[in-house]
RNA sequence: GGGCCGUUAGCUCAGCGGUAGAGCGCCCGCCUUACACGCGGGAUGCCGCAGGUUCGAUCCCUGCACGGCCCACCA
């Protein structure tokens, strides 16, 4: 450990081997405590990670390594999800490379390649995992189409079947022409699309004008079984009860009334297809319509679109507006944008189809979950989200759960001839065949914290780990992955399967756009861990990821962790030289500082320390990473490194001693301790550097996890030497800044002469401090102003520095203006609050003294700056 | 149409009732032996707009504007 700059990778690549070897993560079944469990969202094996899922699990890695470092029994549930439809869709693509498609293949033959494609990816995935320094229990792997999840599908499904809550029906769903299949409601994307309001001409049928409707859709006029008008709408009223006829192929359709309609839309007229359209569905539902089916599943026209049969929807479309425009019937065209359904994996517009499906009834299964959040047992972080999600389980309509795909979990149902359908999950037998589709990957995805723990046998381990704690995702799948795990659940089990769930956000590029690989905005997370580390990206996004929040992922933020990872590097091998080759028996205690003598740097630190160790312990119990990070980044660069190891360097330059042995105690206590604090951040440096410090602070753990946070021994907390300390560091940066803005060259040790009412104290004690920071050669006491000196004037002290033939006073004067410029604005400031009646009759005690401690500081400073100014003139 | 979130330094974002903060960028000066992945110093803000509450508002309330997200059946 003496390199001056920290190289990740070998000890990464250690650390995760030597962690795994020694099974530091795995976890079982034991008494007492209820453990932290989490279950990780398991990610599709569709391919790689992306930052997304960096930021997803490192935000689970700090979570479950701080409750183990707060001594909690703690596991973490590797796995990965079939990802039905959208893994389907890679496969697809890859066929398609290869021209040929899953057709040719065949069912089997395509079922098998997706088997050996799963095993890469999950292989790939798991070992992305391991590099992002995940503490996951490696040994409980998971995989939701696995055995044992089968099982749970199965279970699952049977069971709701036998409640009455899964049914069969044809219905109106939401079809993806493209995936060939039926989606949920939620799987549907909405997207505002340019299109265009066709008005078109529907003749009376015998003869007369008829009525004019507006659609966006010509295309499935054929599917047509009524035009409807809203009843109070003077302007069709006459027609209610008549029949028009479809052009082209002149089927008439009666127009009815119904409140639906709007009169202002359009024409007031509205062409009802109840076959190709929910509204329209709806509309067919109260008038007894029949439903006809103009589209079919491949999206192309049917036989009822007579002559435009086989075309696609899009090229129906044009066909038939130009043939409508043709013969007379198109009479009016207006542009029109309209949020139109797209398919969630792959954009293209769904069509609403009539088809026959499988659904699970929600409003039932709702209940609990609402009671739950309403109740307590169920917490979002942040809060806000939890009314979208109780909007949604309020108005949840029902799940459509089968999916027309190879890849999936097999509807278990069995059919033959008109026999009463069978559950099973084998084959009942002879001449039964089983339902084509498979279920909707979140079918399995819903039940995966059940089915994790092997349920619904009742292993031991789903009686210790069930319900789990903490589910940590993105906002995206609110509805789609937690609200059913709710619902799951409570259905089976009659307990929440997480207690809290934490929202993150999305990580988007540098512009705050959503990335995408059409955009070619990806940030690849391996390739940020091989340039700057994994501590650092994972500090990156912890650090950004405040609750909810989107992420604005700019690479330079990587940079900048990578810095603070190298900060604190550097800052134990300066320690590490500092201290003796072997580590005194039972290390260095605070507990054998004599508290009483310590100096004010010392008091001043640990009273720091122990705030910031209470502050980020806080801000994790809050699921708040950002705060943390923040914390220890500020406490460790701008207070440990800045000042107080800068003050040590004296002692720890001395001779051997006592005031050594102090310094060295603090340091290698405060480093350890901070470094723990850190560690869920970023688990790699700090493993590293707990190694070389450990024995120094009397640890023999052999990792951090297993030796917990740092307890301190006492109450450091110490509010004086905070004020005193501030006082010192305002002393040396005025110094500071005069020698910086008077170009006083750094190597020119000065002597200064200083004076004030807090002078005698501060430099009696603190006179070292001063001398060391600001570069000084001397510092008496103010015995009488030094001529042509220039003048530092801190809150309660003023440095005179002889400084003639160094500087130029015309400059001086400037300064000295400017300063007292900025204490004349501070003066006005305050004082439009002391002089305030109202402020002095009616604010607190507390705050008037404080004002007025205030005022007279920024009074004396300005006293001090306008007679040093008043001496140089 | 409903809901949620945002609007603070050039950029990305914290703060959320008592004299405006960080990182990066920018300017000046430093290889001061832990760290140039660094050190010291500096500049920069009608804290979106308009009202209200309050002794006091970037912070609370009400409207408005702009941006984003979620939900929703105007074809």
């Amino acid at each position: 450990m003496i390199e001056k700059i920290y190289d990740p990778k070998p000890v990464e690549e250690a650390l995760i081997r030597a962690w795994e070897e020694a099974k530091l993560f795995r976890s079982t079944p034991r008494l007492g405590g209820r453990p932290f469990t989490v279950v990780i969202p398991p990610p599709n094996v569709t391919g790689a990670l992306h930052v997304g899922h960096a930021l997803d699990n490192a935000l689970q890695d700090a979570f479950i390594r701080h409750q183990r470092l707060l001594g909690r029994q703690a596991c973490w549930v590797p796995g990965c999800d079939h990802g039905g439809i959208a893994t389907q869709n890679v496969m697809e693509k890859q066929l398609k490379a290869e021209k040929t498609d899953r057709h040719a293949l065949g069912r089997e033959a395509f079922l098998e390649r997706m088997q050996v494609w799963t095993r890469d990816c999950k292989k790939t995935i798991l070992g992305q995992l391991r590099r992002l320094g995940c503490s996951l229990d490696w040994e409980r792997e998971a995989f939701t189409m696995d055995e044992v999840r089968a099982k749970a599908v199965f279970y699952a499904f049977r069971t709701l079947w036998e409640k009455g809550l899964i049914y069969r029906g044809e219905r109106l769903v939401n079809w993806c022409v493209r995936c060939g299949t039926a989606l949920s409601d939620i799987e549907v994307e909405r997207e505002e699309r340019k299109g265009a309001l066709y008005h078109i001409h529907y003749r009376l049928e015998g003869g007369g004008e008829g009525l004019v409707v507006a659609t966006t859709r010509p295309e499935t006029m054929f599917g047509d079984t009524a035009v409807a008008v809203n009843p109070k709408d003077p302007r069709w009223k006459p027609m209610v009860g008549r029949k028009v006829l479809i052009p082209f192929i002149d089927r008439a359709v009666p127009v009815i009334a119904d409140s639906y309609v709007e009169f202002e839309f359009g024409t007031g007229a509205l062409k009802v297809t109840p076959a190709h359209d929910q509204n329209d569905w709806e509309i067919g539902q109260r008038h007894d319509l029949a439903a006809l089916k103009a589209i079919g599943p491949d999206g192309r026209l049917t036989a009822q679109a007579g002559p435009y049969e086989g075309l696609s929807r899009e090229k129906a479309r044009d066909q038939v507006v130009a043939d409508l425009e043709a013969r007379g019937y198109l009479r009016k065209k207006e542009d029109h944008k309209s949020p139109v359904g797209v398919c969630y994996r792959c954009h293209s517009v769904i069509e609403p189809l009539l088809s026959l499906q499988w659904f699970v009834k929600q409003a039932e299964l709702a209940l609990p979950a609402l009671k739950a959040l309403d109740d307590g047992r169920f917490k979002i972080h942040p809060a806000n989200w939890a009314k979208p999600y109780r909007d949604w389980l309020v108005n949840i309509k029902d799940w459509c759960v089968s999916r027309q795909i190879w890849w999936g979990h097999r509807i278990p149902v069995w059919y033959r001839g008109d026999e009463k359908p069978v559950v099973s999950l084998e084959s009942p037998g002879a001449g039964w065949t089983q339902d084509l589709d498979v279920l909707d990957t979140w079918f399995s995805s819903a039940l995966w914290p059940l089915a994790v723990f092997g349920w619904p046998e009742k292993t031991p381990d789903f009686a210790y780990y069930y319900p789990t704690a903490t589910l940590v995702t993105g906002y995206e799948i609110l509805h789609l992955w937690v609200a059913r795990m709710q619902m799951m659940g409570l259905a089976f089990e009659g307990k929440v399967p997480f207690s809290d769930a934490v929202i993150h956000g999305i990580v988007r590029d540098k512009s705050g756009k959503k990335m995408s690989k059409s955009l070619g905005n990806v940030v690849d997370p391996l390739l940020m861990m091989d340039k700057y580390g994994t501590d650092a990206l994972r500090f990156a996004l912890l650090a950004q990821a405040h609750p909810g929040k989107d992420i604005a992922f700019d690479e330079q933020s990587v940079l900048s962790a990578r810095n603070f990872v190298n900060k604190l590097w550097n800052s134990t091998r300066f320690v590490l030289m500092n201290l003796p080759p072997r580590a005194p028996d039972g290390g260095y205690q605070l507990g054998q500082l004599p508290r009483a003598e310590l100096e004010l740097a010392d008091r001043w630190i640990l009273s720091r320390y122990q705030a910031t160790l209470a502050k980020a312990k806080t801000h994790l119990d809050a699921y708040e990473t950002a705060a943390a990070a923040e914390a220890l980044y500020a406490f460790l660069w701008d207070e440990l490194c800045a000042w107080h190891i800068e003050l040590a360097k004296a002692r720890l330059l001395g001779p051997d001693g006592a005031r050594k042995d102090a310094a060295r105690t603090i340091l290698v206590q405060v480093l350890v301790g901070t470094l723990k604090a850190l560690h869920p951040l970023m688990p790699f440096v700090t493993e590293e550097i707990y190694a070389s410090l450990k024995s120094y602070a009397g640890e023999s753990a052999r990792f951090v996890l297993q030796g917990g946070y740092h307890a301190l021994d006492c109450d450091w907390s110490n509010p004086e030497a905070e004020k005193e300390m501030a006082l010192v560091m305002a002393a040396v940066t005025s110094i500071r800044s005069l020698r910086a803005q008077l170009r006083v060259p750094i190597d020119m040790k000065l002597a200064a002469v200083a004076e004030g009412p807090f002078a005698g104290k501060t430099l009696k004690t603190h006179h070292a401090y001063v001398t060391l920071l600001a570069g000084l050669e001397s510092l008496e006491p103010f015995s009488a102003r030094p001529p042509r000196s220039a003048t530092a004037v801190a809150e309660g002290v003023t440095f005179h520095i002889p400084l003639a033939g160094v500087i130029d006073f015309a400059k001086e004067r400037e300064r000295l203006g400017r300063e007292l410029a900025k204490a004349e604005a501070d003066i006005a400031k305050i004082e439009a609050k002391v002089k305030n009646p109202d402020f002095l009759a009616r604010a607190p005690e507390g705050q008037i003294a404080e004002a007025k401690v205030q005022h007279e500081a920024a009074r004396g400073r300005r006293d001090e700056l306008r007679k040093t100014l008043a001496d140089l003139s």
